[in-house]
RNA sequence: UGGGGCGUCGCCAAGCGGUAAGGCACGGGACUCUGACUCCCGCAUUCGUGGGUUCGAAUCCUACCGCCCCAGCCA
């Protein structure tokens, strides 16, 4: 593969001008390194799309490294989910999957190093005390009075740390930088913490366990690292990152970038509030197909090409932004339009006899599968006397410029006829629109000779004795304002949730062939969106198809512009 | 009132002293047996604001203004 230097965004920029002063002797290698306490979500797919993308543009490496520096919440559980997740996007690791907890006898050893230059010390304060010691963003913070601890006392304290001789908080091992700095992460950061907690990996192996700002940089360097990147907040403690592994001595130090994380519109990233809506129940789990999780993406049929071709998209610069979720849609609706079958689903049925038509007569016709791409064939769907259509597709007092069936109005049946509404038959009581008595032209079968006559509509249908029972489950955002996360409403999120965010649609009929549906493809339902099986909740004999995303639908502009 | 960032079209985002890319959204039109797709056309005399340097500034200098992040023994 050619290596492309074309800066396409800042951190390529860096790169080139890496690779141009052989840097790191020309290697680009980078890493994704979640913490396993949660379930990835579209944020994290810009992060591992760039991750991994910058690696494949420059004929690199990118491992996959678990930040499990702190048992008390992290789970093997999100470590398989994780794995799936990345895996699912398309992207490998190979034999580069590793854990910082790997390095944590490394790790204690660069303590141990520190202490011996001088540059680490065992503080006795209490958690309280050193925060009282900090100071303010304003005000220095003071020495700790264990500040000036001899080499040889720091060294016995901190193997008798490790050794588990002290309760926990009772100690830590903090940097000795400056107290004074105007960056509060070089304030004498803490290292080492005691905490007795049975880690996912190293089980109790350990009672004390690193801080993210010394174990990050390290694992960077033993890896082999070039460009470790990560989001925003992190830029303060760059010079924390630099510090560990200049004071160490250590060369060719990986180099830390910080790019803007993700926000989509009506939605929310913050794992607190994700975790929440799967609590408190207001979506059924962390792969509610409403859910910006990966997983929820997954289960609602998107694919990951799409989500690849949407990070992509969007850019990588240093701004916070937050990106139209109208532009994820419309990187689906791209790769769908490709690839998924079109077919016939009535989702709110309205019957419809054709009076001219045999009664036992069943008509094969012919369907395509896809008009982009005529490799995809073709398929028959069976015609018949009694058909259902949709609700929506007649009005008895139709508006203008109102293309679909109404009384004594022609309409073109898809794949099939072009059929006339004759009569309205309603219920006596309620009024309500029953049934549809209509002919047909039997000149104007698709495909035939004389089948060209126009007609402005075209409607889906579906033949009553052959048509199969779906549920259907329409998505919308979960929130009704564009950005949840800036509202500041005394009731939280709740008063933003969207009511309305699925729609479970339980009477519809689809094409016979649908009962054969299977969970790896995608569907067109014609004029109504894309649609996918629930892999979950459809079995032998009961299909759920989730609506991925809609069609895109000009006449529902005209029809609410109008009124 | 300390430090670190960021401010280019409604939303993203190129641009790095030579006279504002692109995508999404939006508006108009063509095509259409999906009001889909596709295709045309339109969409920042202006780059947070004010000064300055320069033949020339979104790009350099300067002073303001606004927004984000940091006071976890979280990551």
């Amino acid at each position: 593969m050619a290596v492309n230097t074309e800066a396409a965004n800042f951190i390529h920029a860096i790169i080139n001008e890496d690779l141009k002063a052989g840097t790191y002797g020309g290697r680009v290698h980078t890493r994704f390194p979640p913490e396993p306490n949660g379930y990835l979500h579209i944020g994290h797919a810009k992060s591992i799309c760039l991750n991994f993308g910058t690696a494949a543009r420059y004929n690199g490496l990118c491992n996959l490294r678990f930040d499990d520096t702190n048992p008390s919440k992290e789970e093997v559980e999100f470590v398989e989910s994780i794995k799936e997740d990345v895996r699912w996007l398309g992207f490998d690791w190979e034999d580069r999957l590793f854990y910082a907890s790997d390095y944590f006898e490394q790790l204690y050893e660069f303590a141990v190093q520190l202490i011996k230059l001088g540059r680490a010390y065992v503080c006795d304060l209490s958690p309280e005390e050193i925060r009282e010691y900090r100071g303010t963003l304003t005000q220095p913070g003071r020495n700790s009075p264990y500040r000036d601890r001899s080499i040889e006392e720091n060294l016995d304290l901190f193997r008798r740390m490790r050794e588990g001789e002290f309760e926990d908080g009772s100690r830590v091992l903090r940097a000795k930088i400056d107290m004074a700095s105007p960056n509060l992460n070089m304030r004498d950061p803490v290292m080492y913490r005691i905490m007795r907690q049975t880690h996912h990996r190293t089980g109790d192996k350990w009672c004390i366990y690193p801080m993210y700002d010394f174990a990050h940089p390290l694992s960077d360097y033993l890896e082999g690292i070039t460009h470790s990147i990560c989001t925003l907040e992190f830029e303060d403690h760059r010079p924390l990152y630099n510090w560990y592994l200049e004071t160490l001595g250590l060369q060719n130090r990986p180099k830390q970038i910080e790019f803007a994380r993700l926000n989509l519109t009506y939605t929310v990233m913050s794992k607190r509030i994700l975790r929440q809506l799967v609590e408190e129940g207001v979506v059924s789990g962390w792969d509610d197909p409403r859910m910006p999780t990966i997983s929820g993406l997954r289960r609602r049929g998107v694919t990951p090409a799409a989500i690849r071709d949407f990070c992509e998209r969007i850019g990588v610069a240093k701004s916070n932004s937050t990106v139209d979720i109208g532009l994820l849609e419309h990187c689906i609706r791209e790769d769908l339009n490709k690839s998924a079958y079109r077919v016939m689903a009535v989702l709110r049925p309205l019957k419809v006899v054709i009076e001219n038509y045999p009664e036992d007569l069943v008509e094969e016709l012919d369907a395509e599968n896809n008009p982009e791409n005529p490799a995809m064939g073709t398929r028959k769907i069976p015609f018949s006397r009694v058909l259902y259509i949709e609700q929506d597709d007649f009005l008895e007092d139709p508006p203008k410029k109102y293309f679909r069936l109404s009384p004594g109005k022609e309409v073109r049946l898809k794949h099939a006829y072009i059929i006339k509404c004759e009569r309205v038959i309603k219920d006596e009581k309620t009024g309500e629109i029953i049934e549809l008595r209509c002919t047909y032209d039997p000149t104007t079968r698709s495909g035939g000779e004389s089948g060209n006559r126009k007609v402005k509509g075209t409607l889906h249908w579906v033949s009553a004795r052959h048509a199969v029972k779906a549920e259907v489950r329409l998505f919308d955002h979960l929130f009704l304002v564009p950005n949840p996360e800036e509202e500041k409403d005394e009731q939280g999120y709740r008063a933003l949730l969207n009511p309305n965010s699925m729609e479970v649609l339980t009477s519809c009929l689809v094409e016979p062939g649908l009962a054969h549906a299977t969970t790896d493809k995608r569907y067109q339902f014609l004029r109504q969106g894309y649609f996918a099986l629930d892999p979950k909740d459809s079995g032998p004999g009961k299909l759920v198809f989730n609506r991925i995303v809609s069609l895109r639908d000009s006449w529902a502009k005209i029809r609410n512009s109008g009124s």
